[in-house]
RNA sequence: GGGGUCGUAGCUCAGUUGGUUAGAGCGCAGCACUGAUAAUGCUGAGGUCGAAAGUUCGAAUCUUUCCGAUCCCA
């Protein structure tokens, strides 16, 4: 049975990978992959869960496609590589959805028409949708993740696993409450999102009564601050005065005092006019600490609190008001942070309706905005004021309903990263970022910058917040169902943990219970952030602690994860943010950070813009194997990538196809010729012809190349080296090889034919091993051929091909670099000369470069079809030399008078240096009356073509072809341009390559000598010089006309 | 508005620690090859490396500013 079969040329990938697709299902290939790595070292991958409420697009696939490439390749390497699918399914977008299908919006309509059960019921039944597309997506791009043991962030054991981790940070005291200041419409009582403030017409120009207020400094030393009596800040929102807490100033800007007021000196004349004269400077810094008059005492302080005092802040600027700024935590997202950094009080008398409360009895009812005058004169009233004007600025406005929005602090729950920033900042540094530009930039000024994380969302499908507050404002967070049933006193296991079930249930307050004062605790009614989920999703995977056996299970932390450059501040960074809190830890060793997918115009995918491309487009007609490698072989995973069908079809021609190719050549004589890579005579390598030693030298750099590449996160470099050796296996090895596979060659012997043949064999092998994690499914189907392998085996489950640097031939390998550099110098020559390649000449001289390595000759005469390829020497009767100094090392030691040097290098005869050289002798330049002293190694000798031969150069490499033609010359140019002619014949015929002919001709009696060749070529077993039966064929043999005749026997 | 990344041939993209001839593929033009053949090879044209300034003997590469694209955050 013979061991290799045909393969036709052409192949129909998007069919083969179906094929291979059935098969790998049917013998559960994937799973054996990870099964027979059991007791292997781990290499542990975390699946970034993308939300399955939208249809997967080729940004996806993207992604998907390098996370199968290294979970593959590190599979082959021998390692476990578990990878367990997973899916988000929590969050805004989610509920939004759900509202567009229902015709409704807002949380009014969902809370009246709805119900909160019905609509996390069409939530959670909604993210289900599309889960059967991406299913049928990632399986058919070849991406190897566990589907059917996926984990779902709407899980009861996945929720109590983030539950516990919040709890964790609850018990730490970092998971607090504070206000958040949100963009807030009083008129519809919602806060708006930053999407919806990016709707275009939310922002328009509106007036305001701005205010200039003096505040009275109560503690200031004349020593500090002279004359100064009063601070003043300026204000464009004259109602958040009433819960005015501290002023800020910037450490680093200096202050003036003028007329009795501080305010930055470059303001001076701009908020107190131009007669204002400054009587003193301080620093800002020297300002901090200083107490001041609040202007208004309606709201009473916490006892302890230290308010209305000087605060530092990077971000005051003197670009307008007056250097000092107000600071009013409750409406303004900065201020609450400065706020909480140096301890400031925080007041709201503004209720959800945007109206003072009973807090401020002479404004109880009013309008905040509306207010601004009545506050202004109040301030005037008490001399506060030190003036008022309207300020027109752009101000964001409600899209529904048009009303103006505030800025407006409302109870949320936070995560005090901020504590944990210079840790996460140092974990930072051990992560292996790819592009490691990330770490230190976007990723690491993010982190720099960190504020502690608004957790909470008053919305209705995700993690409900496990909080629980009694009357007494005790919280209780709880960890899991089990202690819920705990304090209730029933079993609330088996109950959907999410709202509103979760928010009937209530329980006795532990700590008043202890007290001996009874009340109820009932939950805070907000769901966490989605981020939370999906940073939790280390130990939620598992639902670590509670699910038995999930701390066995647990795989922590991540050898490598990879998501678009988006997830940076997203999932990057979620991910180390819920672990740091909770150990203090990098949830993640390797990173990848990916570009994102963009349109032939470099445009961003949207379906708005109608460019986005569905990936079965590509994958129905090109097969996922031509995606994927376009993906890995067209750039920097990290640069944004332009897609189109046409850049993959080029990617799919020049490599792939190729290779097809190259395999079909090979199972083509290896099936003609019985060819059986265990048979004894095949020469052992090292005894192979120099192309052989030179292409798995080849194969050798190749696999080095490849490994280092997967290895090291690049994996660009890993595909152009395979791109380059199959290029080199096709176009040089195979080509210059061909002969040696047919059986007809005369003068080759059996063992050269083998050595061709086991050559190639093992580069294809090879090869498909390299090309396993990349193309998966061509990689398959050519190594089962190429070894015979059964139906069940595949090369994933096969180990990664070691490396034989014993194959390495550094020297071979610069050899044939010359051979084929003075080959293509030669077709240059020729194409010069217009001397065309079918007729031989009879010699060549060839000059090397001084150190090159010597070509292999043989293969250059045959390539430019010459007798004789002569090493010459002696250019001077061709060639002319110029000098270059060499700027490495002689800028150095020259400096700028290198350039002198390369000037004073022209004058200097160039054959007499190299003989000089040559001679081991130095030459000496003088330069502007200073010698210098030049080795072979300061200057770069260089050839100029200048004689009568077809001369070509490169460099310091020549080539001249010797253009005399004899006529024996003409006549072995003729009897191959038959040889041709008659071969097209046998073509166009429809003969077999190995048919046997008979050949007739007539006419061309000038050939007689080169029957026997021509007959060898063409196969034919018998030559007449007579006519043949029927019509020949006229052939133009250089002008004369001859007729043949080819007949099969 | 702040921050990040990118800008190299008509197109898609490489370009190692700065070294003097900036590469590849596609496309285009010309030529060749013919036992992988609706395949393949060779040659050629095509670049102020976004702009300007600076550092340096020397800059696509380092610095600054500007312009454009894009992402993240406000």
């Amino acid at each position: 049975m013979p061991l290799f079969r045909p393969v036709p040329p052409e192949v129909d990938l998007v069919a083969l990978e179906e094929a291979e697709l059935a098969r790998w299902s049917a013998h559960g290939i994937f799973q054996a992959s990870i099964d027979q790595r059991a007791g292997a070292p781990s290499w542990v991958f975390y699946e970034g869960p993308p939300s399955a409420n939208g249809v997967p697009g080729l940004h996806h696939v993207w992604a998907r496609s390098y996370k199968d490439l290294l979970c593959r390749f590190q599979t082959m390497r021998g390692f476990r590589v578990e990878r367990r699918a997973g899916w988000d399914t929590h969050g805004l977008p989610v509920e939004v959805a759900v509202e567009k299908s229902l015709g409704i919006s807002g949380k009014d309509q969902i809370e009246q028409t709805i119900g909160i059960a019905e609509f996390t019921r069409l939530c959670k039944e909604s993210v289900l949708t599309h889960v059967d597309e991406w299913r049928s997506v990632t399986e058919r791009i070849g991406y190897w993740v566990d589907l059917d043991h996926a984990y779902w962030t709407f899980d009861t054991p996945y929720i109590e696993s983030v539950w516990w981790q919040l709890q964790q940070m609850f018990n730490k005291g970092l998971l607090y409450e504070d206000l958040k200041v949100i963009p807030y419409c009083p008129r519809c009582g919602t806060a708006l999102s930053s999407h919806e403030l990016g709707q275009p017409g939310v922002y328009t120009d509106e007036e305001e009564e701005s205010a200039y207020v003096l505040l009275p400094l109560l503690d200031a030393s004349p020593d500090l601050v002279g004359d100064a009596k009063a601070l003043v800040v300026w204000t464009t929102t004259p109602w958040t005065l009433l819960s005015n807490a501290g002023a800020a100033v910037n450490p680093t800007v200096t202050y003036a005092v003028a007329d009795g007021l501080i305010v930055a000196e470059g303001l001076v004349e701009a908020v107190l006019g131009p007669e204002a004269t400054i009587t003193k400077r301080i620093l800002g810094a020297d300002l901090v600490g200083l107490h001041y008059d609040r202007p208004f005492d309606d709201l009473a302080p916490e006892a302890g609190v230290d308010g209305w005092r000087v605060v530092p802040a990077d971000y005051v600027t003197t670009e307008d008001g007056t250097g000092i700024v107000h600071q009013s935590p409750a409406f303004g997202e900065v201020d609450r942070v400065v706020a909480r950094l140096n301890g400031l009080p925080t007041f709201n008398p503004v209720g959800p309706d945007g109206r003072f409360t009973s807090a401020i009895p002479w404004l109880e009812g009013r309008e905040v905005r509306e207010a601004n005058t009545t506050i202004n004169d109040a301030l005037a009233a008490k001399g506060r004021l030190l003036k008022r004007m309207p300020y027109t600025h752009s101000l964001p406005h409600c899209w529904r309903c048009g009303t103006t929005l505030i800025y407006w602090g409302k109870p949320s729950w936070y995560l005090a990263t901020s504590e944990v920033k210079e840790q996460m900042l140092a974990l930072n540094q051990e992560i292996d970022w790819h592009p490691a530009s990330i770490q230190h930039g976007r990723f690491g000024d993010w982190l720099a910058n960190n504020v502690d994380w608004a957790l909470s969302r008053d919305r209705y499908w995700g993690t409900p917040l496990p909080i629980w507050r009694c009357e007494a404002d005790h919280l209780t967070c709880i960890g899991s169902l089990q202690e819920l049933s705990a304090l209730t006193g029933r079993d609330v296991g088996s109950i959907d943990p999410h709202r509103p079930t979760i928010d009937d249930i209530t329980f006795p307050c532990p700590q008043c219970e202890e007290a001996g004062t009874p009340s109820t605790a009932t939950r805070v009614a907000p769901v966490i952030d989605v981020w939370f989920d999906s940073g939790a999703m280390p130990l939620a995977q598992v639902g670590y602690p509670h699910v038995e056996g999930s701390a066995e299970a647990l795989q922590y932390p991540a050898d490598f994860i990879s998501e678009a450059i988006d997830q940076t501040r997203g999932w990057f960074y979620s991910l180390l943010a819920v672990n740091t809190l909770l150990n203090g830890t990098a949830p993640y060793v390797h990173v990848m950070s990916l570009g994102h997918i963009v349109d032939a115009d470099g445009k961003k995918m949207s379906k708005s813009k109608g460019n986005v491309i569905d990936p079965w487009e590509i994958l129905s007609t090109r097969g996922a194997d031509a995606l994927r490698w376009w993906m890995f072989s067209q750039g920097s995973p990290w640069a944004s990538s332009r897609v189109g069908f046409d850049t993959i079809d080029n990617a799919l021609r020049m490599t792939l196809l190729t290779w097809w190719n190259v395999f079909s050549f090979f199972m083509t004589y290896a099936s003609l010729n019985g060819f059986d890579p265990t048979d004894s005579r095949i020469p052992a390598e090292q005894e192979r012809s120099d192309l052989d030693r030179w292409v798995l030298s080849r194969l050798q750099a190749t696999n080095e190349a490849v490994t280092l590449g997967l290895d090291g996160y690049e994996p660009l470099g890993a595909a152009e080296a395979i791109e380059r050796l199959i290029d080199d296996v096709s176009n040089w090895y195979v080509r210059r090889s061909r002969r040696r596979f047919w059986r007809t060659e005369v003068g080759a012997t059996v063992e050269d034919g083998l050595a061709a043949q086991a050559t190639l064999h093992t580069v294809l092998v090879e090869v498909a091993l390299l090309l396993a994690p990349l193309t998966p499914f061509l990689a398959d189907v050519t190594h089962r051929a190429l070894t015979g392998s059964s139906e069940t085996s595949s090369v994933h489950l096969a180990d990664w091909p070691d490396s034989q640097p014993s194959r390495r031939d550094l020297n071979l390998e610069s050899q044939m670099v010359v051979t084929r550099s003075l080959t293509s110098l030669g077709r240059s020559s020729r194409a010069d000369a217009g001397m065309k390649v079918r007729q031989p000449l009879s010699r060549a001289l060839v000059f090397l470069a001084p150190g090159s390595s010597t070509p292999l000759l043989d293969i250059v005469a045959d390539e430019l079809n010459v007798d004789v390829v002569e090493l010459a020497s002696d250019l001077s009767a061709v060639l002319r030399y110029e000098m270059v100094p060499n700027f490495k090392r002689l800028g150095p030691r020259l400096g700028e008078s290198v350039q002198h040097l390369r000037a004073a290098l022209t004058s200097l005869n160039g054959a007499v240096v190299a003989a000089a050289f040559e001679a081991g002798a130095m030459v000496t330049v003088d330069l502007g009356g200073v010698p210098v002293e030049l080795g072979p190694e300061d200057l770069e000798l260089r050839m100029k073509s200048e004689g009568a031969y077809a001369v070509t150069r490169d460099g310091n490499e020549v080539v001249a072809l010797d253009l005399t033609l004899t006529d024996e010359l003409r006549v072995r140019g003729l009897a191959r341009e038959l040889i041709r002619q008659i071969q097209d014949l046998r073509k166009a015929s429809g003969f077999d390559v190995s048919d046997r002919i008979q050949l007739a001709i007539t006419g061309a009696e000038v050939l007689a000598s080169q029957f026997d060749l021509i007959a060898r070529e063409v196969l034919a077993e018998v030559v007449l010089t007579t006519s043949g039966s029927g019509d020949g064929v006229e052939v133009d043999l250089d002008g004369s006309p001859a007729t043949v005749w080819i007949q099969r026997i």
